[in-house]
DNA sequence: TACGATATGTCTCTTTAGAGACATGTCTCA
DNA sequence: TGAGACATGTCTCTAAAGAGACATATCGTA
């Protein structure tokens, strides 16, 4: 079905907005109060890329090269059937947004 | 912050009506269509209620013994700091209920 | 009485995930 | 020039998770 909750966050957080590594790390953290290790992030982020869930570009800021992520239509699917799925537990649990 | 999917179906699971094994098999694969293999499944409840999420009790029905779980306060708390979670997220791809 | 469904459990093997260190380099500002 | 933020990567060790088999026992029905 999905991957887990790490995998997820990252696709979601990518899906809004092009994004690299250390901006994901800050996002997590300040939206969700949730620490992401970059040992952990990196090699997933390859891992996405390499599965074709995501994929990269690099950028050149001010001499320092970010390597910026977009979702592709196979990471979107993920997305997709998850927020089928949310929708679902939502209603589930009789939770009003 | 939560455990994994199949540790959260579970305590979704038996949070809306007590549950045995057996059951919860068969609810995550109709409301769901997810399969869980019980050598996954009794491990992991037995687990649950070591840790204090759920309690059992043992009922015997036409002679057959149903161990039956219903969920704790503690079991309670990961469930609704997960459904916080649900909302958030839910919100934050703008989905409509 | 044999089969399929109900019911719960353990065990081993393999794969995956996680913690944390090792490694490198730039930029900005004090 | 030194500290802290920005930026990305690998590696090893350990812990956890998943697949699938082994194991047992009852009930209902054909």
């Amino acid at each position: 079905m999905f991957r887990n909750f790490l995998d997820l966050m990252v696709l979601r957080l990518v899906q809004q907005e092009p994004l690299w590594g250390y901006k994901i790390i800050k996002y997590a953290m300040e939206k969700h109060g949730i620490s992401i290790r970059h040992g952990a992030l990196y090699p997933l982020l390859n891992n996405l890329e390499r599965e074709g869930y995501l994929k990269s570009r690099k950028e050149a800021m001010n001499g320092r090269v970010r390597k910026i992520y977009e979702i592709t239509s196979k990471g979107m699917k993920i997305v997709n059937t998850y927020n089928d799925y949310l929708k679902e537990q939502i209603e589930e649990a009789g939770i009003k947004t």
